[in-house]
DNA sequence: TTCGCAATCATGCAAGTGTATAATTACGAG
DNA sequence: CTCGTAATTATACACTTGCATGATTGCGAA
């Protein structure tokens, strides 16, 4: 009696390297990162556990797979909205602000990942690499952006200056997005990107209300 | 043969749950969350394992414990240099801002501490409520000094707009401590509070940076 | 001094961890 | 069709984890 039926699929590394990760994040925004191990994600990418040591070198290296790729998506989302927008550069701020600020970039699940995430980078030089490469890519787009908008007004900055600003802004986004995710019923929908589009143009100097309407 | 040397010593039940605490913290704050096993607190609290279990209910117990101890300490920390301060609201606002955003508050392993707590609270109903009271602990005190220095600046909000500052400049710092603690490299010694400074100044409509200087 | 008891310790256990290894099996090249 | 090989599985191993248990022992009360 021969069975016929295939006990398993080759698939293209590719995929079962995509299908991994995706496992692994999905376990980690559920259930935190302790939770992440190796036979629960096999069994969530339904492989066997033998998979993660084939497709990857160890399971750091898988986690740290999954936070480029979490940190990628987080990043596209948020550019994505501002480049849509062709309009003025302040428009193109705000749509950025607001993105940043608005489900699904402000979410418990990515919140938690980033959490969990955030407690590897203290001991793993990957991971602190990753992170910082993050950081920069965030903070630079939003100091283009910044740039455009002095610009725009008539009021050029210095490099020190605009640097300040980047910092600043930046500070108050993540600040935003941190406590929206993660005390997500303590803010009415549309209370933070409300006050993070004024709190941006305080700092700025200028009014971005007007800027996020017109989209 | 009587042997004399006690081969332990009988302590009041709050040094030895302080002594825990701390063993916790350090761990935690060297090695990271995953660091922080029964055996390695033990052991750096120079006792048997078996005190864990003794005196708290569990090792999340002593986790929990443990973030509260820290939490508490930082906003008293931040509180203390506000109080001090016997000068003008604005005064007392640039102070709290100033120690919010230096060391001691400001640093790697506070930071570290922070986030392997946060990771807890996704799934941990006790350390959920935790969070949100040193959360809104924080705010509240940060809300107060804002309302003084209006009520200061002749330019008093209403209770919405006090509610909006506050949360923008919670945001601000929080955002600033982090990148501060993680990134500790990337920002200059005085940047951080300078920062900090002009951006809550910013948020408010004023200038905080004189305030400041005059402690 | 003696004695009881709570504080402390030493040891063990069952469950879960990441990783290594060898046996299977799908599937394209010849 | 056959067959080599890389993808996949199944299983096992060494180790760590939090917790339980029962034996010690310091120390205040009597």
């Amino acid at each position: 009696m021969s069975d016929n039926t295939p006990k398993f699929k080759r698939e293209p590394a590719e995929h079962r390297r995509e299908a991994l990760i995706n496992a692994t994040l999905s376990l980690i925004a559920e259930k935190g990162v302790q939770a992440a191990t190796v036979r629960a994600i096999a069994a969530r990418a339904d492989v066997s556990q033998g998979m993660i040591r084939h497709h990857f070198s160890s399971k750091e290296e898988l986690i740290t797979a999954a936070y480029e790729h979490h940190m990628d998506r987080l990043t596209d989302l948020t550019s994505a909205s501002a480049d849509a927008d062709s309009g003025a550069a302040a428009a193109q701020l705000a749509a950025f602000v607001v993105a940043s600020l608005t489900p699904p970039v402000v979410d418990a699940g990515s919140v938690s990942l980033w959490a969990g995430f955030l407690t590897k980078v203290h001991d793993d030089q990957q991971m602190r690499d990753s992170h910082e490469r993050t950081y920069y890519n965030f903070r630079n787009r939003l100091e283009a952006l910044i740039a455009a908008v002095l610009e725009e007004a008539g009021q050029p900055a210095t490099p020190q200056q605009l640097r300040y600003l980047a910092i600043a802004c930046n500070a108050v986004i993540d600040g935003l997005w941190l406590e929206g995710g993660i005390l997500s019923g303590a803010f009415a929908p549309d209370e933070l990107p409300e006050i993070g589009i004024r709190s941006v143009g305080a700092i700025l100097g200028m009014d971005l209300t007007k800027a996020g309407q017109q989209t």
